[in-house]
DNA sequence: CATGAATGAGGGTTCATTCAT
DNA sequence: CATGAATGAACCCTCATTCAT
């Protein structure tokens, strides 16, 4: 459903952990990681209950696995679109593009990554992935501030939390990415491009 | 911890299901609704499992209770701050105190609120007290945009989406609701107050 | 069937502890512990398998429980008839009879007790009552041997692990314990009583 | 690592099978043989779980084949050493000396023979090499109960099971052999060599 | 009002077993 | 010969729920 796959799989085992992996992430984004079974996400993917335990240890490893695909999925679109070339204005247009584009396309894994519950007691391979995506905002905010696109008071960490936390409130409500993106590069009064 | 009630509880009975409230917003916001076990919360509550039922037909109206909490002790804080006298700006920044202030004093019951999975399958009483919320919030984003202290151009349903977003973010995260709501005033370039 | 109880239990949950004790015991001597299954302890109980879990923690803590019982039982036994006083050759006999009569009344815990896989991986509770058991044979061997009622050359425990062992074959194979007794005092060539 | 095979392996597939018996009786020795997985011999025997039916038609088979391995080597130590010449007490010592020597040097399979819940339910290959065993046994407590070596009272099934219960106590402890032969003939009185 | 006790359904997990490769 | 992958049954355990006391 939403490929993000982080390595080109091509044994059948590779195929049926990429379905359980997509079926887990459907079912955790709906009932959360505790209200998610395991018979269920079983059943999306076609197999019976304990064949999950052939590709994860545990149901905790197979969410583990889920966020990790979402955050590292997420990141490869930032770095594959807020290239460092570019006037400030342009990468922070471009990172939001991205952002957006990532919640569209990974719905359910961002779902998954982006639920409050998830920021602590997390595993150290998830929040590495994490503290990296968020440094690169916090980089794009930063240039931006230098450059007066963007009010210069706030912290830059403080206005990256303030502008995911826009983004993702209209990516997970499934609002339209270009029209969200317009909208906020008018409410941050950004020039036109 | 978080006082949320709606009525002044009198008796022994209302300190009771005040206390299974407030430990079943902690064990929620924890947890998710999934997650929190009847058995977590009545030991929180300092009482037994089977004693609950006393106060809550079941888990379901249990964790209902704590929506309607939530969402209604937050309206009657936008009440009391966004009052409709003075400027759109003025009018604006009141409901912006109002949310955070709301974060900040009824953590659980906010993270329990604005929790994603909440916005479907909810009890009617819940949802018309949400859709009340949001309307509020609509007409303060119109009349800010009228009046010009916001861009023009999205829809006001759009701005506000964006606009809570970034609020609960920021509050949901244990920022200090002050800072934030200079960061998110700066960002939005309104002039100084 | 086979009264080991520590203290009398009163209300209507203790009975139904015991029940579960009993029939676990039974079970495991039949099966193991791994071989025996909650499903089979809680039919001979007569009760549903998710009913032993207010009694029991687990699974681990209801075989520790059974030990439990069978050591001090049998540790019950050996007090109340190897009374220190008498000769040696008395208090050895009387040893013996004890440990036979407890063999026989608590058939079921003294097979799981005496399993051989018992040996480490015990809780404290349950390897202090078993060092203490053993230091009371110690004891009866020693002062036997002091006598000449034994021969004097091997060490009291060794001869304390011989006689045991000896004593549990019988026990187990369900020899008459009088018959048993006799031969092991012949086979010492003890002085008729 | 206890090295107790029938017949000379040759090939590659009776080497592996051979490590299969080792890891198995290993692992039974240690869990029980319902706490004993494939899973765990495989490992151990460096097999993924389903080679291991290549090797043995079932997990019963290959519990079976590990008692037939530990008895049938057990009874060929006998064999060797209690020959039919000397004096009954010579004989009854040569017994003890086999017995104490399979047990040291069989452990793992010792372990799993003698174990009280194999008694029964086990395959009629594995019982007829028991009673073998015993009848020797038999033979020899009864040779040496009619010419005084042993007290003549008590049947010579009874102290058959007596003296091998207590030489299976030492022996599964890890008492030395020797020393515990010393103790043995101590106690019984036997005249020095 | 509250508890102790029990239920039954379901969850996560293990494991013996099978089979195509 | 051996493996990777999958199955399905059984297992231990949790939990919402009920009810007599």
């Amino acid at each position: 459903m939403t490929g993000a796959s982080t390595e080109v799989g091509r044994g059948k085992g590779d195929l049926t952990r990429r379905r359980i992996l997509d079926a887990a992430a459907a079912e955790i984004a709906r009932h959360g990681p505790a209200g998610a079974s395991l018979g269920a996400i079983a059943a999306a993917a076609e197999l019976q209950t304990g064949s999950i335990y052939f590709h994860f240890a545990s149901k905790q490893r197979l969410v583990e696995a889920v966020l990790e695909e979402g955050i590292s999925a997420s990141l490869r679109r930032l770095d594959e679109m807020a290239v460092p070339t570019g006037t400030p204005a342009q990468r922070l247009r471009a990172g939001v593009h991205a952002h957006l584009r990532a919640l569209a396309e990974l719905s359910d894994y961002a779902a998954v990554v982006l639920a409050p519950q998830f920021a602590a007691r997390q595993p150290p391979g998830f929040r590495a992935l994490r503290r990296e995506y968020l440094r690169r905002w916090t980089e794009l905010i930063a240039d931006a501030q230098a450059d007066g696109t963007l009010a210069a008071g706030p912290e830059p960490g403080e206005v990256r939390d303030l502008l995911i936390g826009a983004l993702n409130a209209a990516g997970l409500a499934g609002q339209d990415p270009a029209r969200t993106a317009d909208a906020v590069f008018a409410l941050l009064r950004l020039p036109p491009c």
